[in-house]
DNA sequence: AATGTATATTTGTACCGACAACAATTGTAA
DNA sequence: TTACAATTGTTGTCGGTACAAATATACATT
């Protein structure tokens, strides 16, 4: 299924709205064969995100607005997050002994590990877009983007 | 907030990497602005996809499986989002006649009237974006995002 | 007619995202 | 010290996505 077929043959579709429904389908693809890779290992892209993210704290660890404001897409539940990768041990959670009202999620061994097997999969993921581009293509691609967000 | 704070400035991000979060945060970026603009109107995105492909249909009902198979995101459960139009008369829906496993949905009047007043936010929403780039420079990002999809 | 198979849709469950209300803790200032 | 405000996190609700199972109808074959 490409863009075409989203776009009726017959109605004259400005260059404005191809490159939003362009833009859209491409994160759509992306996504899903990121789902695909992460299926196997019982993990959704947001609790991916997640570990990624407590892993980059080097054992420090995390409050739960340390990791809100890390995460892409804004999420308000970050503590059901948690929830979920702490029931299979791959973080740990606990009240901040200095402010109690603060909790520190931090990655387990078995977390890490986990993300060790993606790791690989997760660059051979982003390469397999990429290659179909040159450098020089990629890095206009990426300006463009910027540009279309006004940056 | 920007795509470059998502981006370890330590960390060698790859172009590969980077270009991959730069779409999904462009898209993430589009979405933010469409939700806005439909939230004084009570409807999801999903919801006014299902009444523009409804339009499309120019009167002739459309089945179910008609709308499920025009939506970008392969979605499931029409039924869940029809039941969430016709509770807002927006849509009608009836079981089809001559092969009675089918169910015919339609735009109401009050659907076609809602969409008339959202067709010039939704193109000024489109233009916002494009406007940042020349006519060719967005040929160009369209044919680089087709590439990258590897189409 | 009865059976099996394909088609079309619905429903249940689990998860995620947005939003709002709530609760606990801490900080501050009269 | 007490009262009030700010911070931090949790919970409820709703809309949506993904997947699987269930249901209903139509069609084909015997």
């Amino acid at each position: 299924m490409t863009l075409e077929d989203f776009i009726k043959p017959n109605s004259p579709i400005t260059i404005s709205k191809k490159t939003v429904l362009n833009i859209l389908y491409t994160q759509n693809t992306i996504s899903d064969k990121f789902n695909e890779l992460l299926k196997p290992f019982d993990l959704s892209t947001e609790q991916f995100n997640v570990l990624r993210i407590l892993r980059g704290q080097k054992g420090k660890p995390a409050n739960m607005c340390v990791i809100q404001e890390r995460m892409v897409a804004k999420t308000s539940n970050t503590t059901r997050l948690v929830d979920k990768l702490l029931l299979k041990d791959l973080v740990t959670r606990e009240v901040c002994p200095d402010n109690r009202r603060k909790i520190e999620v931090q990655i387990t061994q078995k977390g890490l590990d986990l993300l060790v097997q993606l790791d690989p999969k997760v660059i051979q993921h982003e390469h397999s877009f990429s290659n179909n581009l040159s450098s020089e293509e990629l890095a206009q691609l990426n300006l463009l983007l910027e540009k279309f967000r006004n940056l």
